[in-house]
DNA sequence: GCCAACGTTGGC
DNA sequence: GCCAACGTTGGC
């Protein structure tokens, strides 16, 4: 079982939308990044497990655990017309973007903030961290995943 | 295939 | 709103 960490920005969609869903499952669709398109795509498994990560707020961090429900399959905003995330290039026959399915099973409360996820020595290779980084799906080492959930008060659903 | 220009991300 | 950093585009 692999974990991962999916940003969004909590005006767009985040932990209250999620938590609004019948049984708080989502699509998370509108990826269009080619290397996160390759983790949807192939890499992520029903099973694994991944932070919710809200940016571009006003207190940037880790608000809530996803379970895949879902693995990765064409985002069907891709070939929407009236979708914001359509894409001319891509089609059905051949489609370019993928979405996965989650489920949001916990908050963190409180959240882990960004500011304290940088103040932390065991943290200093996370990729959320990394200068510029700018994915909006990533990868977490068995590690980092094992030392955020000691980090954090878990509120399961 | 190179690379400059451009648009987007995201913290502050 | 600013701006650094980066991915993508498109001319050549």
């Amino acid at each position: 079982m692999a974990h991962w960490l999916f940003k969004s920005e909590p005006r767009e969609f985040g932990l209250d939308h999620l938590l609004a869903l019948p049984g708080r499952v989502a699509r998370w669709d509108g990826v269009r990044n080619y290397e996160a398109r390759n983790l949807l795509r192939d890499h992520i498994q029903v099973g694994d497990t991944a932070f919710l990560y809200h940016s571009s707020c006003q207190q940037p961090g880790i608000v809530g655990l996803l379970e895949i429900v879902r693995a990765g399959y064409p985002d069907p905003t891709a070939v929407d017309p009236d979708s914001p995330y359509w894409d001319a290039r891509s089609s059905r026959d051949q489609p370019r973007w993928y979405a996965v399915d989650v489920r949001l099973t916990a908050r963190l409360n409180p959240a882990l903030a960004l500011s304290r996820l940088r103040a932390d020595p065991a943290l200093r290779d996370f990729r959320l961290l990394r200068r510029g980084n700018r994915l909006s799906v990533l990868p977490v080492s068995p590690s980092e995943w094992a030392h955020l959930v000691t980090q954090s008060r878990i509120i399961p659903f």
